[in-house]
DNA sequence: TTGTAAGCGTTATCAA
DNA sequence: TTGATAACGCTTACAA
């Protein structure tokens, strides 16, 4: 691989000229550029990412931090991520924290030592170990989830999302609303998502129902039942996450139940897998990819302040009128 | 952050001595071991990667580079790799080649520079200037792709999954089974299992029927259309992905037909999608993760040799005996 | 407008 | 068993 000396032998001036005509510094003439330029061609060069990394003491790279790299949520914020760093010249490193962000930290450790610009946390994990092992050098963005008190965070008003979305079940004249919640543990996410089922129900002075689950897929049908079991005449179903609602579709159909004639069902995120069911999945959206890109933009920017995104709710064929 | 330097001033050593005990360089007596430990504890020290990748050529970074990024498919590849990455100490990067592979070849360069490891390729569109574009320190492996002639690849016999599947549809007493097939410009994978297809049907004595989507899942809707038009009696499709196989499930049920009652559906690759869907997809599964995993133990040890892994057929839900 | 030289934090070579 | 020293490829004062 051609050096920056390479090049600059080449030419026949030194590889500080070389140096800026690449970044750009003022101190060189428009013909010397030309010929730089010609050399770096000629010569394939690329600038040694690691050598300019020790050098400056800071790299391209933005750590991403998710609880699972399969996940879809987290995978369309990754996907903003991406592109957001790819349009400012930066690589995305990978890192899974595992589902208790055991890993975390160790990750963590590891985008320092790379000298990564930023993190983005997509984890319903958030502490402040995590906040520690990055130290002070390297700034942190969570996405998806309000109120990580440790660091600025990227995300929608979950409280009000989760009122706006069991107000569009009321208004559907449902009365008998069951909430397939999150894992206790994810407070952050799950529990002013609760709060604004909650406070929907109370004002239309009906009486709240919740079963919890733990997010995924598999985690609903058991819910679910323990939902039918203590509301037979239940008529919506609203699901803290995408995937239960799925599955809660699903399982409704399988039971002997129709969606949406029979029992709605209202999911949470608007991930890919809202559509991939029949009918597919009316739910409460977070422009996911769109805060992804934010997130990273605020961490390459210095502008990393918390910001809420506007949710909205979504209908697919999944809901409809109360019998 | 404290440097090498740092540690060996406590310990009262040279610098040369704490880099032999942390990399376990022969050369110090257990006594200094145990004093450089210490300190490198009392200090929170962490050797700086790029430093060390500078000094040493190579860096502790294993590429990804994915069509895109939120597909069902790379996730559970990419998961597999992250896992097989960490176990060894090394760091993904994330790199999306963009539906036509467009971004690839900037992202092998950059991979280059940071002198990765190693690149794990999951991408249909593998072209010679891909390998061109990676230059000759760079290894690459492609995961779910046969038969790419630039590099070597872990993956299923495309083509006798296909013939196995079809098989099992054959078995269950379909004869009018319509094909679902992807992109005609994914060649690799598609065309392959097309072929088992029709080996399947031929043999069989009935006349294939194929339609095209493009993988994705709302493709298959039109696709599936055009296949029950031309044959209203079909009695099983057989979709080259899950995403398409789950959309056919979707839109059978849509239209009236009961799956598995009227019509069969099989999926491929078994990747989460087909358990989202209700019947859940029956599929011929690859093992994604298994397969990221030993791309990176390859790329790793450089015994990176072409492999094939088993291919299975999973009878969920949307599968059972004809009419 | 350009060159010289120092130094970023490591590791590898050589000498002690 | 240990230390001094050079070098990896680059950027940036500072000097010319």
């Amino acid at each position: 691989m051609a050096t920056i000396r390479d090049v600059a032998n080449l030419v026949g001036v030194s590889p500080a000229t070389v140096s800026r005509v690449i970044n750009g510094v003022p101190g060189f003439s428009s013909a010397t550029r030309e010929r730089v330029e010609a050399a770096v061609a000629e010569l394939g060069y690329e600038p040694d990412t690691l050598a300019r990394g020790l050098r400056t003491m800071q790299s391209a790279v933005i750590g991403v931090l998710a609880n699972a790299v399969s996940d879809a949520l987290a995978s369309q914020v990754m996907s903003g991520v991406e592109s957001a760093a790819r349009s400012r010249g930066f690589t995305v490193m990978l890192g899974r924290a595992g589902t208790g962000a055991e890993h975390a930290p160790s990750y963590l450790r590891s985008f320092k030592t790379y000298r990564a610009a930023g993190v983005v946390v997509i984890s319903s994990a958030i502490t402040a170990e995590m906040r520690r092992a990055a130290g002070p050098r390297l700034p942190m963005m969570a996405v998806a989830i309000r109120n990580g008190a440790a660091f600025p965070s990227i995300g929608i008003d979950d409280e009000l999302a989760a009122y706006d979305g069991t107000r569009r079940l009321l208004a559907l004249g449902h009365r008998d609303i069951g909430l397939l919640a999150g894992d206790e543990r994810s407070v952050l996410v799950n529990t002013p998502r609760e709060r604004g089922y909650l406070r929907a129900m109370n004002e239309a002075g009906y009486t709240p129902l919740i079963e919890r689950g733990n997010s995924l897929y598999d985690s609903a049908p058991p819910a679910l039942g323990r939902l039918l079991s203590r509301a037979p005449g239940l008529t919506a179903v609203f699901a803290l996450s995408d995937e239960m609602g799925a599955a809660t579709v699903n399982e409704l159909q399988r039971l002997g139940r129709r969606v949406p004639d029979d029992v709605s069902v209202l999911g949470f995120d608007n991930t890919r897998t809202s559509t991939h069911v029949h009918p597919a999945l009316s739910t409460v959206a977070q422009p996911l990819e769109r805060m992804g890109e934010r997130a990273v933009l605020g961490l390459l920017d210095g502008t990393w302040q918390s910001r809420t995104f506007e949710h909205r709710v979504i209908e697919r064929g999944s809901t409809a009128l109360a019998r």
